[in-house]
DNA sequence: GGCGCGTTTGACAACGTTGTCATCACCTCT
DNA sequence: AGAGGTGATGACAACGTTGTCAAACGCGCC
């Protein structure tokens, strides 16, 4: 910038206005400042912008990982909002783990970004509190954070959800139906499972804990989970999977894809239904009946929750709740054996 | 920073020795600062060393859609190896759009990362030749730079891959293979269509333009172009299809999911055999054969590259060329009807 | 002619760090 | 005792911007 002035002749403080259209600068003077910067390859620097001007218009967005469809659709619709607002977005995948969460959430801090947007891999966030204090805007997505800062969340109805999901069964007649999740420690997972319990309730029907399997979601887990269920004297007639990977881990098993030796079912018995939270992207393909959420509408309005809080508007936290959405296809209606 | 010195009762740049861990501070004193930045909760503001220092420790990442599976899974491994570099990733998605890839870019640019790592949505890259001679390294992944600086570019093996597929069809006996594909000015269309007629030029047979059917790679667009390939006088027996979201759309269009009205296929003609481009999560599932790459494998080498030039290594541009993979599942190897 | 006013421009400090160099106390060696 | 070395600390400038304030200029008006 210095050398621009010096090239234009004029002072620093006047390359600055230029750069920044703000008024009150001759027009031919603006001419030779353009003519300058053209010719010197100037680009502001926004690192230095940023120091002087306190607001660095860059958010940190967090979330378990990029590669999972669900927080690809999500990190979509944040970025979109973002551009627009004309803010950056640094991105960091948690891999469901805490002291990574904390690392990156620590480091965009020191970045100085205006705002951050979390899908908790923890369950402190006690660490967030200073820099919330400092005036980091934060916002929680797809499940609430643990001990520390009151802060906006949006998460989906996951009981509604998984209540939904399990009475849809149920009213084409199952009484044995099976619970494939994520780990009870994560959110969702513990509350798909109230969802489910409620409708088990609802229905008069008992709660069978060994038709519950809960853990990692990858492949090996749910392969052994699913043979153990399958060999049960009083097998379900049908799953509810937890989410977009369970689902797809089932499918395999089932489809004998998975491992050295398939899932058998019972020779006497139909083929299992199923129903998946989390709708994913063939589904539709393999007729497999889901309860969908938007991933690119949480996106969407945890970045709007943000921004809204970035242009100032205080209050206390708010907490939405988006709603899913019951897509039949074919997996969900088949009777019990 | 000022605050801690005040309050640890010693000078600025002892903290910032401190902060640093640089050797040379006495124990006691060492421990005098620690309490009095624990106290005030004080984070070192990561803008101001950058001014300082030159380097920003971050880099830019512009895909086309981080919402792709195939992108999202580059973004992972490129967001794993710039952690592990300590280095944080902006990340933004084109749209396929130049002006907005562009826009990102010097955005990037502005915010002076360290490097650059780009999905050309352009084909005009001559906007970045003043940022490369300013020092922004650049790597160009998926597909090569248009006019611009010559850079470091990592690209699959698409002909190859092509010619692959496409003789692996020829090997089971089709002879009338239809070419499903992006736009033609897409640099992996157009390769992957090279592959496709030097197979068939190998093999000794015609090119038939009325077999091929390249455009926006939307439900819309090749569900009608699917329609009129089932409908000629003498139809494919098989289907190449050139990327994941095509593949997709075409399995969709031939279940009947698609549109108001399925396509049928020539009743007397058993189901067309089908290879893909590009690997996609539950392929395995649908039972279908594909020519994989390795997003991640892609995102990998970038990443390296980027930070080798990062670390002052200097030399030509260098292009790498990954291998694809053919994964048989049974939909190419049907027979022709 | 002198005054006030608006427009254009510039000098300077500040943002929060870090690199350079100087200072100072203390110790060892001759 | 004095020279020289070592280890700890601090003063100050610099990075590239922008906000604040003041100066310089031209103009119309009393």
């Amino acid at each position: 910038m210095n050398d621009v002035a010096a090239a234009a002749g004029v002072a620093l403080k006047t390359v600055s206005r230029v750069v920044n259209n703000e008024p009150g600068v001759n027009a031919s003077t603006a001419e030779r400042v353009h003519a300058a910067i053209e010719s010197l390859g100037y680009r502001r620097n926004d690192g230095a912008r940023t120091l002087r001007r306190g607001r660095t218009a860059s958010i940190g967005l967090v979330i378990e990982d990029v590669a999972d469809p669900f927080y690809s659709g999500l990190s979509r619709a944040v970025e979109d909002i973002a551009l627009a607002e004309g803010c950056l977005v640094f991105t960091g995948s948690s891999g469901e783990d805490p002291a990574r969460e904390r690392e990156l959430v620590l480091a965009f801090c020191a970045r100085r970004v205006d705002g951050l947007i979390i899908v908790p891999a923890g369950t402190d966030h006690d660490y967030l509190t200073p820099e919330v204090e400092a005036g980091i805007a934060a916002v929680f997505a797809d499940r609430p954070p643990g001990a520390g800062p009151d802060a906006d969340t949006v998460v989906c109805d996951n009981a509604g959800g998984a209540r939904a999901g399990t009475e849809h069964l149920l009213a084409h007649g199952h009484r044995r139906i099976a619970f494939l999740a994520d780990a009870p420690s994560i959110f969702t997972a513990a509350e798909r499972l109230r969802g489910y319990r409620e409708a088990l309730a609802t229905a008069g029907l008992p709660y069978d804990e060994g038709l519950v399997a809960m853990g990692r979601p990858d492949q090996a887990r749910v392969l052994a989970d699913l043979r153990r269920l399958l060999r049960l004297a009083d097998p379900p007639t049908a799953l509810f999977t937890g989410n977009g990977q369970i689902t797809v881990a089932t499918l395999r098993a089932l489809a004998g894809t998975a491992g050295p030796a398939p899932v058998r079912q019972a020779p006497s018995s139909g083929p299992v239904a199923i129903i998946g939270f989390d709708d994913f992207e063939p589904a539709d393909l393999l007729g497999i009946t889901v309860i969908a959420q938007d991933p690119a509408g949480m996106g969407r309005a945890a970045a709007e929750l943000l921004f809204r809080r970035l242009s100032g508007e205080s209050g206390p936290p708010q907490r939405l709740e988006l709603p899913t959405r019951l897509v039949v296809r074919g997996s969900g209606e088949r009777p019990p054996a």
